[in-house]
DNA sequence: CGTATTTTTGAAGCGATTCAATGGACGTGG
DNA sequence: CCACGTCCATTGAATCGCTTCAAAAATACG
C-alpha cells in the first residue's frame, strides 16, 4: 500500500481512500513474453503496473510492429478500458516479469466517482502521456534517423536507466528491430548508427542490450549540435 | 448553457453544476490569426472552444513548425494548465474568428474536485487524444508520404468536412504548407501529391482550399489498396 | 554441438528533399 | 477598376539519406 499511495495517479488520497482502491484492484502477473492486452480486444480493464517492464506496440494492417512506448513501474495501461468496450489500441507485453494491479473498466470510474482526486491526478498523468506523443510526432517529422535514434535512447535512459561503472545501462532486453519500431526507421540503420557511435565511444552495445558511455555526447547527437 | 451541456467534457452534468461550471468561466474571442496560447508562456489557463477554428502548432528549436491538429468547437485545449504553471507546449492560434470558455488551472481544479464526472470525461477525452496521435505515430513511422497525406486530409475531413454539391470541403483555411507540416513532408511534396490527386479527378483544390470529390478513392489512397 | 535468433555489412536503387525560378491568386490603395 | 505588392502554389533538376535485399558473422540457447 505504501508503493500503491506513491504512484502517481493515487498522489493525495487519504488512508481509507487507497484502501478502497485496493480492494477493488486484483493483481496480475505475466511471464517475460507475456501479453497483458491484446490490440483488438475488447478493453474491459485497466492496468497500474507494479514492477517489471511493458512494451506497448501496435501492428498495422500490413503486419508492420510499432513500438509506442514502454512501461515503467508506477504508470497505467490500457486507459481505454474507461471509455466503454472499444477495443484496445495497442498490446501491451511483459518483456521481463511484470505484476501490475487491475481494475475492471466499471470500478475504475467508481472509484474516480467516490475519490475526485483520482480523476485530476489522472487527467495530469494523460496530459503528459500527450505531451511526449507530440513531441515524438515532431520529432518524426522534423529529424532525421540519427537523431531520432539518439533522442529514443535517451528517453528510455531517463525512464529505464541505471547508472553503472561505464555509465547508464538502458535496462531493457532492447532489439535493434525494437528501437527501429520506436524510431520508424529499419533495423539495418539502427545497426549502422548504433556502430558509428561505439566507433565513437558515445555508447556500448551488445545483444539487446545498450549502454550510454556519454550521455552528453548523445544529447548533442540528439540535438544537432557540433559534436564537442 | 444548452450548447455547453452538450460538451464532451460536461456530459452528464446537472443543472446546478452546469451552472457553476460556466460562472467560474470567462469568454475569450480571437481573430483569425490571433493566438490564444504561445509555446512557452506558463500555462495558466485552461479553453474550451466553442466556434471557429484553433490551430495548435510546435515550433522546433531549429525553428521549424510542426502543426499537432485543429480544435474543432466542443474541443479543449490547454490541458497542460491544471498541472501546474508548467510551459504551454504549443501555439493556439484562431485561424479564423473564435470564441472559446476559458478557466484558471486552479478553478479547474476545484470544479473536477466538486464535480469528479468532469474528470471522468476528461480523462475520456484525453485517452482519444492519446489514441489518435498513436495512430499518427504508427503513420510517421510507416508510412509513405503520399498515405500520410491522405490520412491527413481524411482526418481534416471527419472533423472539419463540409457536404456540398460536388463533394466534401474541408471547412479550414489549409495551405499546402500547413498539410506538410502536420504530415512531416514539405510543401513541394505536397503540392506534386495534390496535383496528382487533381489529375485522376480524387480532389479539387485552390488557394488554402481542399475539396474530395472522391472520398472513398483517397481511403483507397490511403489504405494503400489497388485502385478501383 | 547444432539451431535459432540477432546483428553486421555491402551494394543498388528510389523516394523525397532541396533549391531556384516561374506562375497565379488575392487584397489594397490609388 | 486597374496596378501593384504579397503571399501561395507549381515545376524542374540535382542530390542525398535511407531503404531494400542478400549474405555472412556473431551470439544465445537447448
Amino acid at each position: 500500500m505504501a508503493a500503491v499511495s506513491r504512484m502517481g495517479i493515487f498522489l493525495g488520497l487519504d488512508a481509507s481512500a487507497l484502501a478502497e482502491v485496493l480492494a477493488a484492484a486484483t493483481l496480475a502477473t505475466a511471464q517475460a513474453g507475456e501479453a497483458y492486452v491484446c490490440q483488438g480486444d475488447p478493453a474491459h480493464r485497466f492496468y497500474l503496473l507494479v514492477s517489471g517492464r511493458v512494451r506497448l506496440s501496435q501492428v498495422t494492417p500490413e503486419g508492420q510492429q510499432v513500438v509506442m512506448r514502454f512501461i515503467a513501474p508506477g504508470e497505467e495501461f490500457g486507459i481505454v478500458a474507461i471509455l466503454g468496450r472499444l477495443p484496445y489500441p495497442v498490446t501491451a507485453e511483459a518483456v521481463e516479469p511484470a505484476v501490475a494491479l487491475a481494475w475492471s473498466g466499471e470500478a475504475f470510474n467508481r472509484l474516480i466517482l467516490r475519490h475526485p482526486q483520482i480523476g485530476l491526478n489522472g487527467m495530469a498523468m494523460l496530459a503528459e502521456r500527450v505531451r511526449e506523443f507530440q513531441d515524438r510526432l515532431r520529432e518524426a517529422g522534423t529529424q532525421r534517423v540519427e537523431r531520432r535514434v539518439a533522442n529514443g535512447l535517451l528517453r528510455l535512459a531517463r525512464q529505464a536507466g541505471r547508472s553503472v561503472a561505464e555509465g547508464v545501462l538502458i535496462d531493457l532486453p532492447l532489439s535493434r528491430q525494437d528501437l527501429a519500431e520506436m524510431t520508424g526507421t529499419t533495423l539495418f540503420t539502427v545497426s549502422r548508427t548504433l556502430a558509428g557511435w561505439e566507433e565513437r565511444g558515445i555508447i556500448s552495445s551488445a545483444r539487446k542490450r545498450v549502454t550510454l558511455l556519454q550521455p552528453h555526447a548523445l544529447v548533442a547527437v540528439a540535438e544537432d549540435l557540433p559534436e564537442g
